[in-house]
DNA sequence: TGCAATT
């Protein structure tokens, strides 16, 4: 009979997590007695998925320990997922650790596609299996590294199990139902490699589990007997068991994008009480919602938001800025509205406003061989110089910023935020729709003097595809009128924004979000 | 401040 062991696991994709996600049943396999480390249950006969892994796009930048003659795999060989790892160390570093269990086949730690930057963790294939499953036996939770606070993770990589198609979601459970009683429950289907239940900070259970057999025809034969079979006492309906969808995978993983995209990828700008934070805020509200409902209603931080998120949580305003913040916000701005192009309405070199001095937290990236975009603001303008910024000259040099930031970047260049990461489809589309059905229409009212059209845009995209985005300009002074209307192709589009938006607080102002009043009973359409 | 679109 298996053992079991309480581990943590943590996604794979945010290795530098730093809280727990959630714990994890693991068993421990045969021979093992409880004092020995937990393992993780290697499937034998997986056949290699044709993933390719991210590697440095400069070579020099890291040595691969790369495949030699007389150095071949084995064909079950593990490639392993190496987490926890201090950002100093490379390949020739981690090498001695890890050669002590076996002869090393190929050792990458990974680094950022297009930062270069260490990321933290590397994947590691050992010539023998043996060897893999000697080390995560060695290693894995077991010892940190220098600098780190959370043990290395030493684990079969996501690739090797290409779990998503036998792991299954379980809701409805009872809070009280254990690793070890839900274990029990699917016992009978199959061989179980994973069991977790989801729990919050505090170690409740949310009562929902993900559990992984060793093949898809388990899994689906679990789904079968167990799906709606019986309600466990305390839960609200019966019995859910469902494949754990890859969609959400995938909702997910956008989502980090995203947020990937509005700043957090860049922690020295990524600062707490900051309109950026109550902008992420609100996204995470939305992705909640989604989540939640894709989940029968469930859902717990570890899965709905990637770990980097949070984090950030932790440090969240609720209500943005404090009255006399001096977090710059600029920067953030840029990035939480992932500007790629001027607003449509600014098409000269717009008017430049007083900036504070010592202004920072603007990128620092400076692709297209344009100047710092400190630079563009220190041509003699009129400064507050001494006087510490009010919430209102911070947020006004946001914009400020943004106005700035825009015009440096002629329509259809890509910012540096826009060039490290994918913009959404909807961004590169022109505007061509203008009013969406009934339902589909906000009016924004209270929006920043230096909104346009597409930071009205960038703001809304979150909460579904913008089909049109219209910042009301004044035709005589060809300033903003403070209001717009943002157009979604759906009404719950629209809904959510407004559930997320309605209320968020730019410096001293709230958005108001609400439907788009309309316009007759007698209209033609 | 308050619901558009060279109407």
């Amino acid at each position: 009979m298996a053992r079991f062991t309480q581990t943590e696991t943590r996604r794979q994709q945010q290795p530098q997590q730093p809280h727990p996600a959630h714990t994890s049943l693991v068993f421990t396999g045969p021979g093992a007695t409880p004092s020995q480390q937990p393992l993780l249950l290697i499937p034998h006969q997986h056949q290699y998925s044709q993933i390719t892994f991210p590697k440095p796009m400069n070579g020099s930048e890291s040595i691969s320990i790369h495949p030699e003659s007389g150095n071949m795999k084995d064909q079950d060989a593990i490639k392993l997922f190496i987490g926890q790892i201090p950002r100093n160390l490379e390949e020739k570093d981690l090498k001695p650790l890890f050669e002590q269990f076996g002869k090393i086949h190929e050792l990458t730690v990974l680094k950022d596609r297009y930062t270069g930057m260490h990321k933290g963790c590397a994947f590691l294939t050992y010539c023998a299996r043996e060897s893999a499953i000697k080390a995560q036996n060695a290693l894995h939770e077991q010892k940190t590294l220098p600098g780190m606070t959370r043990p290395i993770q030493v684990k079969p990589a996501d690739s090797e199990s290409r779990g998503e198609d036998r792991k299954l979601f379980v809701g409805m459970l009872n809070k009280q139902q254990t690793e070890e009683d839900v274990y029990r429950l699917f016992e009978p289907y199959g061989v179980i490699e994973e069991c977790t239940v989801l729990r919050g900070p505090d170690g409740n259970s949310k009562g929902c589990a993900f559990v992984k057999f060793s093949t898809h025809a388990e899994a689906q034969s679990a789904i079968s007997a167990l799906h709606g079979s019986q309600t466990m006492p305390g839960a609200s309906s019966s019995l859910v068991v469902k494949f754990a969808d890859t969609d959400k995978e995938r909702t997910i993983r956008r989502m980090q994008q995203m947020v990937g995209q509005f700043g957090i990828f860049n922690p020295a700008i990524a600062l707490p009480f900051s309109t950026y934070s109550t902008y992420a805020h609100a996204l995470m509200q939305q992705q909640a919602a989604i989540m939640a409902a894709s989940h029968g209603g469930y859902l717990t931080p570890s899965m709905a938001f990637p770990t980097t998120q949070l984090h950030q949580m932790g440090a969240l305003s609720i209500n943005g800025l404090p009255p006399n913040s001096m977090t710059p916000v600029s920067g953030e701005f840029h990035q939480a509205l992932g500007l790629s192009s001027p607003p449509a309405n600014i098409t000269t070199p717009s008017i430049v406003t007083p900036i504070v001095n010592g202004f920072t937290g603007i990128p620092h990236h400076q692709p297209n061989g344009h100047p710092a975009v400190e630079t563009m603001y220190s041509n003699g303008l009129p400064s507050y110089s001494t006087q510490s910024p009010t919430a209102a000259d911070t947020l006004q040099q946001a914009f400020t910023g943004v106005q700035q930031y825009t015009a440096i970047y002629p329509a259809g260049t890509l910012t540096p935020i826009g060039q490290t990461l994918p913009q959404p489809s909807q961004v590169i589309q022109q505007q061509q729709q203008r009013e969406g059905p009934e339902g589909c229409n906000l009016f924004i009212y209270h929006l920043p003097q230096e909104f346009g059209d597409n930071e009205l845009m960038q703001m809304f995209l979150p909460f579904g595809s913008v089909i049109s985005s219209k910042v009301f300009m004044d035709r005589a002074t060809n300033q903003s009128k403070c209001f717009g209307f943002v157009s979604f192709d759906n009404p719950a589009s629209a809904q959510a924004a407004i559930q997320a938006m309605n209320g968020f607080q730019i410096g001293m102002k709230r958005l108001k979000v609400q439907l788009k009043r309309p316009k007759d009973a007698s209209r033609p359409y």
